[in-house]
RNA sequence: GGAGAAAUGGCAGAGCGGUCGAAUGCGGCGGUCUUGAAAACCGUUAUUCUGUAUCCACGGAAUCGGGGGUUCGAAUCCCUCUUUCUCCGCCA
């Protein structure tokens, strides 16, 4: 969410940036501006009314005590019409503030600077490379059929117990993902991450603050009765710890990390390339979170990148890094980095990390603020998250790339956490 | 699930419906003293919105778990929701 006062004072800097992103926002500011206006207008008045109201409530407090009962029934008598033209006024205040809350959310966040104009996957900016694209026979399977051949991951069984794309992993496969989901975690402590274990149904209050509600309700799985929703990524709890926070500055960066599984409902979004791995609705997933200081916050998000960078390259996976276009870019985010893998029987990318700087976007909902040492003012903090890694994309690439007669073979960084080298 | 009690500033803990943004203690910050430190003493110590100023500053409104109500006036009374604690029941 934008802050109000950036909207007040930077109106025509906003319409521009936000054309990047393909969104026309001259309408829905000129909408808030007047809202806000008209609010503040309304707002001083009953301010002023109230401070009279208090004035006289005092007053009759002194003559109360005094023993002067009929100056403080004169008193009273005056209250009684300042009351009901303060409750007139301030009932008028109530459908503007809710007015003006639904236009200010339909606002994108501003992109970076560096962010190029777009409208969709092509017009990314490939930024970096890495790794060798393996060379396949022919014959190579698709993880599809090569979890079906070693009998690792099991779609139908997950079909019977819940439904489509709710896999069931299975020995070796189940080994696996237990020692992805290791390794990530692991190379997350040494890069300082703090791990978290966050609650995989969040409420309401947490599925706004991150930019989930309203509006995308539909992508999560919502436990009806006790109205929670099932969490799309540990970003939403683990980010929503500091909601109505007041950090101190020499705290900044905040870096956290949580392995969570993830539920997506993904409605609507079946199609191609949508079998196997490829798309579930439940998957495992590591990420990283940081509450950075402004004025670092991009270098936070380029330390993120290179951690997330190394650890497709530590598991030998051909990757590619994108800055994304401003119309591929998520609402919330203001600088977004994807990281694909390529898978080699699919023979192409695999979108396996997005990694972001929300600015002060996401803290503008949260109320996540910090305090540089000895000021009195508050100030939003920015916060940054990515995937590090999600992990069923990570294993169709592992099982389609490293495929060879005698088996699949497990890169070498796993193997103290799998315990086998190979699977067969 | 049943019965009862409670929720106040960073923490602890007062608070009769009137001058209470809230005593007191601890902690934090600044200062005096000291060669330095401790102790002692003095001062300061929330957030949000808003008006003039737009650097410092001054004024107003709101906030004592959330929401609603009674009242000229609510931390204080009423309703409701949430959370915590105690006892009973159930339970990995």
């Amino acid at each position: 969410m934008l802050t109000l006062n950036l909207i007040r004072e930077k109106r025509d800097f906003i319409i521009e940036r936000l054309k990047i992103k393909n969104f026309n926002a001259a309408e829905i500011l000129d909408k808030i501006i007047s809202l806000d206006a008209s609010r503040r207008e309304i707002q001083t008045k009953t301010d002023l009314m109230q401070a009279e109201m208090n004035r006289i409530s005092k007053e009759i407090g002194s003559l109360m005590k005094d023993g002067k009962k009929n100056e403080a029934e004169e008193a009273k008598e005056k209250t009684y019409k300042l009351k009901d033209k303060i409750k007139i006024l301030s009932e008028k205040i109530v459908p503007i503030d809710t007015e003006l809350k639904n236009e200010i959310v339909k606002l994108p966040n501003l992109p970076h600077e560096s962010v190029a104009p777009g409208h969709g996957a092509d017009d990314n900016v490939k930024v970096k490379e890495g790794g060798k694209i393996p060379v396949l026979p022919e014959s190579a399977l698709p993880h599809w059929d090569l979890i079906k051949k070693y009998d690792i991951i099991d779609f139908d069984l997950g079909i019977k117990l819940t439904g489509a794309g709710f896999p069931v992993y299975k020995g070796k496969g189940a080994k696996l993902e237990r020692a992805l989901i290791n390794f990530f975690l692991d190379e997350g402590a040494k890069a300082g991450y703090l791990e978290i274990m966050p609650p995989i149904m969040v409420n309401e209050d947490s599925g706004f603050g991150t930019g989930q509600l309203p509006d995308k309700e539909g992508q999560m799985y919502h436990a009806d009765i006790d109205n929670f929703y099932l969490i799309p990524t540990a970003e939403v709890p683990v980010t929503n710890i500091y909601r109505d926070v007041i950090l101190n500055a020499e705290d900044l960066p905040v870096k956290n990390m949580a392995y969570t599984p993830c539920f997506r409902r993904e409605a609507g979004s079946w199609g191609a390339h949508v079998r196997g791995l490829n798309r579930l609705h439940q998957f495992d997933k590591v990420e990283i979170v940081r509450i950075a200081h402004p004025d670092h916050s991009y270098e936070s998000l380029e330390e993120m990148v290179s951690h997330v960078e190394g650890l497709i390259s530590k598991l030998g996976l051909p990757y590619r890094i994108l800055r994304l276009c401003g119309g591929d870019m998520s609402f919330t985010s203001a600088l977004t980095y994807d990281f694909e893998v390529w898978s080699g029987a699919q023979k192409r990318w695999l979108e396996v990390s997005s990694t972001s700087n929300f600015e002060s976007f996401q803290s503008n909902r949260l109320k996540c603020r910090f305090k540089e040492k000895g000021e009195k003012q508050t100030r939003l903090a920015h916060t940054l998250n990515g995937s590090a890694l999600a992990l069923p994309r990570i294993v169709a690439a592992l099982l389609e790339n490293n495929q060879s007669e005698a088996g699949i073979k497990i890169p070498a960084v796993l193997v103290p956490y799998t315990g086998f080298d190979m699977i067969n």
